[in-house]
DNA sequence: GTGGTCTAGACCACC
DNA sequence: GTGGTCTAGACCACC
């Protein structure tokens, strides 16, 4: 399995390893079910501290993303709503509202926000059908 | 002058001070001219360390946000485009991805997103009509 | 007199003032014997501050661009080899040595340097030409 | 690693840093890969603060001069073009004019200037060679 | 008065 | 181990 890892980036290593994992996930490129590589695997295969890795993995079962049956490996989880759902919609919100606020000192406005959401939107939708196909 | 600064966060405080003037600024609570409270000043009405938010004033000046007049005090840019401006649209709409995917994972479809980005614009032209008025 | 100010910029106010009247002097614009303004009145016309005047011409007065004659005004000084002479070439290669770090740094080689020496050089002597005319 | 550091320059300490590894880079006796010294190793070396050498590390990353490995160590970076060459090239002759003015100040005419550029791009190429040897 | 820099020493996240 | 942040208190240049 590869994921874009850059050791440069000032995100952490193992957020990194999460939002890939998510991104795949959302992508359709991993499906309910579908096993994870062993930590120590995953690891070597990115060149990466194992514990780096553990702790990404520990990070996505928390956030229901994946499962780990123990003794027989980590799968994609089959999704389900989580508990604190409602948490994680204001988070979104908040991050909304952290668009607004870099789009007026960019001066561009609602209107044109919006449309770049929109671009950004069919663009997301073309990848996850070239992912699947 | 309050700024919402919360020392429990992961966010480093100096970075709390920049995205709480920047929010300021966008809503229109601080207007281009707008004189900031002096360096020690501001540090003590917000019970931090007068480096802390020195060095946040360096972040805003460099982002152009706010104007340092040597010996004389410090004030609200009047916002001129930037030169790196495509690069900057370019990180927003790589944070426009990452909401794509957080909504895949708390099974928020498209439209739902979009529906919640259109709820938090209504509440954010809100916010800048009352902090205007 | 106007000399281009700008309050906002990191450099020292006094210094923009020394560097203003040796570029105005350079150009041929202010020549040997010409009256400078008073302090007060030049720092009237500029709008800053009449210490910020002083102290400037106390450094032209070092470095033997300007002369006091107390009582009756200050003046262009009539030019000579100031004793320092030695030193201030030295300065001047050190900052050429600056601008070659620089260069590198933006994978501009020797030639692409002195190619846009050239070209300054050209444009410098065409704004002398039009200043004297 | 030694620096060549003067606490009595009214040049900031950790600008002299970040100039000095700057030069380092550009006479090629710093190497892209090549591993800095931790932050606190050189602030004990130059007998400096730590937090000086954290902020030089800091202004050399955000010029792309080095790389930060978080948790493993700061490397010099394999240069790349930065996006605002433009606005830095537009610096450098900015500087050439600068030059020019001092020159005339010195009575130096152009052809002196171009002679001291060329002698001294001569003696710069020559330490090059030394430190790369 | 203003912001900028520096030291000393602490604590933290990350790998 | 690594760099990043913060406080406390000092000193400085500039206006």
């Amino acid at each position: 399995m590869w994921l874009p890892i850059d050791p440069r980036s000032p995100k952490p290593v193992y957020q990194q390893v999460v939002d890939a994992v998510k991104e795949a996930v959302a992508k359709g490129m991993l499906e309910p079910g579908d096993r994870m590589p062993a930590v120590r695997e995953l690891a070597s295969q990115l060149t990466i501290n194992h514990n780096t890795v553990a702790r990404a993995y520990q990070e996505l079962e928390r956030d229901r993303v994946i499962e780990v049956l123990r003794g027989r490996g980590t799968f994609i989880a089959t999704s389900r709503p989580c508990p604190d759902r409602d948490a994680r919609v204001r988070a979104v919100a908040a991050r909304i509202r952290e668009l607004l606020i870099e789009a007026h000192h960019l001066q561009m406005n609602e209107e044109e926000l919006l449309e770049l959401f929109q671009v950004t939107l069919r663009e997301w939708r073309q990848e996850r059908r070239q992912a699947q196909a």
